[in-house]
RNA sequence: GCGGGCGUGGCGGAAUGGCAGACGCGCCGGAUUUAGGUUCCGGUGCCGAAAGGUGUAAGAGUUCAAGUCUCUUCGUCCGCACCA
């Protein structure tokens, strides 16, 4: 008897149903049962839909959720929309239909597609950052920040892009120009709602030794945030009451401070204008610099320029000297004091400056090969400090600690820590975000709403598009716009500016421990037994972005008590992008886009996350290959024929014992390293086994199909069911394998002369490395392969080889 | 510029310092088939008819043994990029 041809078009959609009928995915509310979390990254619900790109992440988190559940977890595994934001919002404008719709219409082909690849998500829990009972909690988080003092608005300048019409966090600005749509980012000075991010810098810091995140990640989030450590130190003007104060990583090279440079916007030039002789010079300058994007500013770092403020003379505190002061750009504003003392010995930076425009170098640490008037000499490790007085003969270490302690008694500065980190500019001049809860009030200033009066409603306006004068669109919604003060009952203006993306993102894993709660955010009881994430798999694209800020977010509601643990990830990884089949990125426009619907028309769900996880390294970036995907449609092709060739047998056959152990392991170790396409090969290997033998029996097919169902479900039920295994696979327990059957009796291992393969020979597999070397060159096999040479020495390998080193 | 990763067949890629190229794609051959974008079996790094030789970006080194460790060079990808 024969088998009916493999159908995944009938037989998925199937086991969908079943699944979703029975409940299947749901996780359990009883808290006694151990845990797990399993989270990815809710999609954006683009008007395109889904790509191949998005399943790969997906399946591979879905075959640990999966094994999980049959390992005898309670697992909880989530899908959601993270819906505001500037796409569909343009789209709306386009096509004029309100964004809602737009929302709407595509998170339910994002379902439909999402569905039809056969997710064990529960989808009881599904969120939706743009509805009012989600973002009433986003708006509430967002009053709790504001309330300690983490949430303020002030005038400072920002990244403007000049196509979103809309300001920009530091982290959307990738080389001077806007992540989003590449154009231009300019800067914009305006009233801006900031989050205190920088308050968290060491928080933050600190908190990635306790987690488990791919090196990467952290290597990135380390950087970004940028901790130093050094000293501020206070240099005299001469003859005035002035002070400039300077942050340096290098207070050891104090006395090789031979000038000084502040930034072209530091506010001593205006107080400072009257006894510069220069004046005009230096306001062309600050022009010039005013007017430089971030993106040229940082394309010409290589020519410094700048201008010296006649007339102004500085002293060094160390020494007395008088030293002269410049302004150029290559001193930042926003980093540590806008000012620097140049050392140009012992920075590149410094010297090349020095050198343009002849200024001395002055060596104080020595140690260089070259000549300071050659090179500016780096090094902190091996360098000793000369010419620098009480400094003299130390190393740059302990110089560094004695020249704060010498400030500190002299009170002319002290130690001091400084981040690269900002603060987080939180408003968009934007419709389709979530309204901000604050209230404007002539008389009492910024007043946040009552609480019990969340969630501010989005209002209905009638246009949407961005304006050019920088305010949200909303602002023209004057009768939304009017309001009265909660505190002193007066007549009030509402916020007009919404929140980034970011916002909506920065919470929604809390919310799905308990997503109907209209109470709280969540209920503490459901966050303290499901977080912390055990595992969040994620784009490397936001690891600055949308993990640095969700984890901001977490320690902050971690520390006003409303969850019970500092960090909310215990483990994060990371996915490698699929490419088109030209090897280039995926894109629209390169036309080289696959869509998942027309290869589940093709070769079935189960093959397509088959060959997702099959194609290559799970982190790296693979070219896909319509080919190679149907090369997994052949092997599950091959998995359902094997029906055919099923005998009797509920125990591993003699002959497949060994493979089977070291199949379940290898795809039980596998899974969790995420070598997802070694566990697959494994699998090819076995089933390509089996066909040599030409039979399968019940026990070896129940554990094929077992480890097979994370990563192809549907044919792993169906074949589960026909041939009567009873209840359904994803109620199965997991199978374990046999230390004892992880190797055969005897093992060939290859016969090396000098170190080349000349033979093979079988060896008992329990043979030491003693014994083996004793005894196996008495053998009559491996004498021949000696011949008339003489031994100089015998290696052997257990399982491996026997090198015969011959003269 | 600085820091880190990577470089293996025609392609995607395997390999705790221990038989390089698992597995898949592609290709070649055989069988079944009226037919094949089916299935099954076999082959497939390169040179060579074979014996054999040779081979993991290039060059050196350590080792009985190197794709794997060390150094130099080249290429490539990523991170940081005037952060004092």
């Amino acid at each position: 008897m024969s088998v009916g041809p493999y159908a995944p078009e009938k037989i998925e959609p199937k086991w969908q149903k079943y699944w979703l009928e029975h409940e299947a995915f749901k996780a359990d509310e009883d808290h006694a049962k151990p845990k797990f979390y399993s989270l990815i990254e809710f999609p954006y619900p683009s008007g395109q839909g889904l790509h191949v790109g998005h399943p790969r992440p997906y399946t591979a988190l879905d075959i640990v959720a999966r094994k999980r559940r049959m390992e005898g977890y309670n697992v909880l595994h989530c899908i959601g929309w993270d819906a505001f934001g500037l796409p569909t919002e343009n789209y709306a404008i386009k096509n004029h239909i309100h964004p809602s719709v737009v929302t709407r219409d595509n998170i339910n082909h994002f379902r439909e597609q999402i569905q039809k690849l056969g997710f064990s998500f529960d989808y009881s829990r599904e969120v939706n950052t743009t509805d009012p009972g989600y973002y009433k909690w986003t708006q509430w988080i967002f009053l709790q920040l504001f309330k300690h003092g983490l949430a303020y608005k002030t005038e400072m300048p920002i990244n403007w892009c000049t196509s979103c019409k809309c300001v920009l966090a530091n982290e959307e600005v990738v080389d001077g120009v806007c992540e989003r749509c590449g154009s231009p980012v300019v800067h914009k000075v305006k009233n801006q709602w900031m989050l205190r991010i920088t308050a968290y810098a060491q928080k933050l810091l600190d908190g990635l030794d306790e987690v488990d995140y791919i090196d990467r990640v952290k290597t990135q989030q380390r950087n970004w945030i940028g901790r130093s450590e050094g000293a501020e130190v206070d240099f005299a003007l001469k003859g005035l009451e002035e002070k400039i104060r300077v942050y340096t990583t290098r207070p050891d090279t104090l006395f090789g401070a031979t000038y000084m440079v502040i930034s072209p916007e530091h506010s001593l030039i205006d107080k400072l204008a009257d006894r510069i002789l220069n004046m005009d010079e230096v306001r062309a300058y600050q022009a010039e610099a005013a007017r430089k994007s971030d993106f040229e500013r940082t394309e010409m770092n290589k020519d410094k320029t700048g201008v010296p403020l006649k007339g102004i003379q500085a002293v060094n505190p160390v020494n007395g000297e008088a030293i002269p002061v410049w302004i150029s750009d290559y001193v930042l504003t926003t980093y540590g004091t806008g000012a620097i003392m140049a050392v140009p010995a012992h920075d590149t930076r410094d010297w090349e400056f020095a050198k343009k425009f002849g200024l001395p170098i002055v060596e104080v640490v020595s140690g260089s090969e070259k000549s300071v008037q050659e090179e500016a000499y780096t090094d902190v490790q091996d360098g000793i400090l000369v010419h620098s007085g009480f400094l003299d003969g130390l190393k740059v270490a302990d110089a560094k600690k004695a020249i704060i302690a010498w400030l500190e008694e002299k009170g002319l500065g002290e130690k001091k820590v400084n981040y690269k980190l900002r603060d987080w500019v939180f408003a968009r001049q934007r419709y389709w975000g979530e309204p901000i809860p604050i209230i404007h009030c002539a008389k009492c200033g910024m007043v946040p709403m009552d609480e019990k009066d969340l969630p501010l409603l989005l209002p209905n306006v009638e246009h949407y598009e961005p304006t050019d004068d920088g305010e949200s669109p909303i602002a023209r919604m004057t009768d939304w716009v009017k309001c009265t003060c909660p505190k002193c009952g007066g007549e009030a203006r509402r916020e007009t500016d919404t929140m980034p993306q970011w916002a909506g993102s920065s919470w929604y894993f809390l919310r799905y421990c308990d997503p109907h709660n209209d109470k709280v955010l969540a209920d503490r009881k459901a966050l303290d037994y499901w977080m912390p994430v055990d595992w969040y798999n994620g784009g490397m694209e936001h690891t600055t972005l949308h993990l640095l800020y969700s984890r901001f977010w977490h320690r902050f509601l971690y520390d006003i008590g409303v969850v019970g643990t500092p960090e909310p990830y215990m483990k994060r990884t990371s996915h490698g992008m699929v490419l088109g089949e030209n090897g280039e990125k995926m894109s629209k426009s390169r036309g080289n886009v696959v869509n998942p619907d027309e290869t589940i028309a093709e070769i079935g769900a189960d093959a397509l996350r088959m060959y997702e996880m099959f194609m290559g390294a799970f982190d790296q970036a693979i070219p896909w290959s319509t080919n190679g995907a149907r090369g997994c449609r052949k092997f599950l092709d091959r998995v359902w024929r094997l029906q055919d060739l099923c005998v009797a047998g509920d125990e591993f056959r003699p002959d497949m014992r060994v493979l089977m152990n070291q199949t379940i392991r290898k795809v039980s170790e596998d899974f969790e390293k995420m070598k997802f396409n070694t566990a697959i090969a494994q699998m090819m290997t076995l089933v390509n086994t089996l066909y040599q033998k030409g039979s399968v029996c019940h026990a070896e097919y129940r554990t094929l199909l077992l480890l097979l169902s994370p990563v192809s479900p549907h044919i792993c039920e169906e074949i589960w069911q026909q041939m009567g295994y009873g209840a359904p696979v994803y109620t199965q327990s997991w199978p374990r394998w046999d230390e004892k059957y992880l190797t055969e009796d005897e093992k060939e291992v290859a016969v090396q002369i000098n170190g080349k393969v000349k033979g093979k020979i079988m060896v008992p597999v329990d043979m030491t490395k003693e014994q083996g070397e004793k005894e196996l060159v008495l053998r009559e096999d491996v004498k021949a392969l000696v011949g008339e040479r003489s031994l100089v020495k015998v290696i052997f390998v257990p399982g491996r080889l026997l090198n015969l080193v011959v003269k």
